[in-house]
DNA sequence: AGTGCGTTCATACGGCCGTTTAATATTGAC
DNA sequence: GTCAATATTAAACGGCCGTATGAACGCACT
């Protein structure tokens, strides 16, 4: 039962950084030390491995999601009590630092955004699932907190966040470099950029969806 | 001289459709009714037709948003008095209704989205040329209006709401679905939903972004 | 010991891939 | 009209792809 395991975590790796289409079944299972017709018997084929290694991959992420709603959810001592920057991060956190639910490597954003855009002509059944129920939690939480807001805008400002954080993934080493040459207007050259700081990252997306919400920055922390 | 035309545009549906890892050279030749060395021939091999595609395509979305700053600029009578929603219109419509500049087909922002991500790992020389005039350029424009702010972050909102508008577009359906079976609650297998306001979109995402940036989303649009 | 089942293995198959080649067709300047 | 440059063509090449096959292995159970 370790080939199974094996696989998938090569899978993982293999798929988040170079993507769905870029990896064939012999690499992984090469990664992964284990024979080519593996991923066959475990999972069906190719596809059925994607969409595991996706599973995997979001169902921690999801109940991480929960997780830290129902802690603030405690914390304030009422769902509709909460602030929105705690409903937010609640949200956020788990995608830009999957490490902290034990989902290994910061580069799941890619692989998330991959997969949704990739697979977007034929939504397959497993989007539909991971999504639907994390989705709806949270838009009822925001719904309590902003009742002046339609469910379908709040959506829209779901997604338009959940945007925010997966381009900017995406694009951070080069957002870097552009607003560089922009305040020095040097050549723009220099190769080694630094990671991004990722914890930055999640405190400046969820101030801007914040303002993006509802404006109250800072109001209604208390009661 | 028409060959190359042919498969530019055969490349641009092909692509923009169903990504570039998914359509071979033989879909592209075969669309564009040429033989199937001709790539080679004029692009050097599939990675140059695949640049060449992109590049066709977003030159004219950034001249669009040139334009478009240039309109609103001369309208106020200086670039200092650009209200916010002139500059992030002129940035975003190119993005959402390329069209009117002459890129046809709504599906270029999936287009990009795909390219962008596919190549992250190798971030090419196209990227680059393509973003950095435009977003130097409007982060100039915003520095004016928004002196407050630094570069950075300019360039950081600047990337969450192109974010914003790329993501709505590729899962404007699936979130339509969720909002719809938020509210109702009933079963959420209606498969035809209706193809996303574009316009409407365009709307949503620039009052979102305006927050985002500064909260005046009403303040001198006067002086 | 022997049987059955789940698992792993080496290997092969057909197919599509991107690219190359060499021959042919077209163009345009002189 | 000639000839060189440019453009198009049909055909083939080697390679990697995902999947299937059937044998070998491990191991609990009788």
């Amino acid at each position: 039962m370790n080939t199974r395991e094996q696989i998938l975590e090569a899978a993982w790796e293999l798929y988040s950084t170079r993507g769905f289409e870029d990896v064939s079944v012999r690499d992984v299972t090469t990664a992964a030390g284990v024979n080519l017709a593996s991923v066959s018997y475990h999972f069906g084929g190719k596809e059925g491995l994607m969409q595991e290694t996706v599973k995997r991959c979001m169902n921690p992420i999801n109940s991480y999601r929960m997780q830290l709603l129902d802690q603030e959810i405690t914390k304030y001592g009422g769902a509709e009590k909460l602030p929105l920057r705690s409903i937010l991060e609640a949200f956020m956190r788990p995608l830009v630092m999957p490490e902290e639910c034990g989902v290994q490597s910061g580069l799941m954003l890619r692989l998330v955004a991959r997969y949704l855009i990739e697979s977007d002509y034929a939504i397959p059944s497993v989007s539909r699932d991971l999504y639907t129920e994390a989705f709806q939690v949270f838009v009822k939480t925001l719904l309590l907190r902003l009742p002046h807001l339609t469910p379908e805008t709040l959506v829209k400002h779901i997604v338009f966040a959940s945007g925010s954080v997966v381009y900017y993934h995406g694009l951070g080493k080069l957002a870097l470099q552009l607003s560089r040459s922009s305040s020095v207007s040097g050549d723009a050259n220099e190769q080694n950029a630094e990671e991004i700081d990722r914890e930055q990252m999640l405190c400046d997306v969820i101030e801007f969806a914040m303002h993006g919400f509802g404006g109250d920055t800072h109001a209604s922390v208390d009661a």
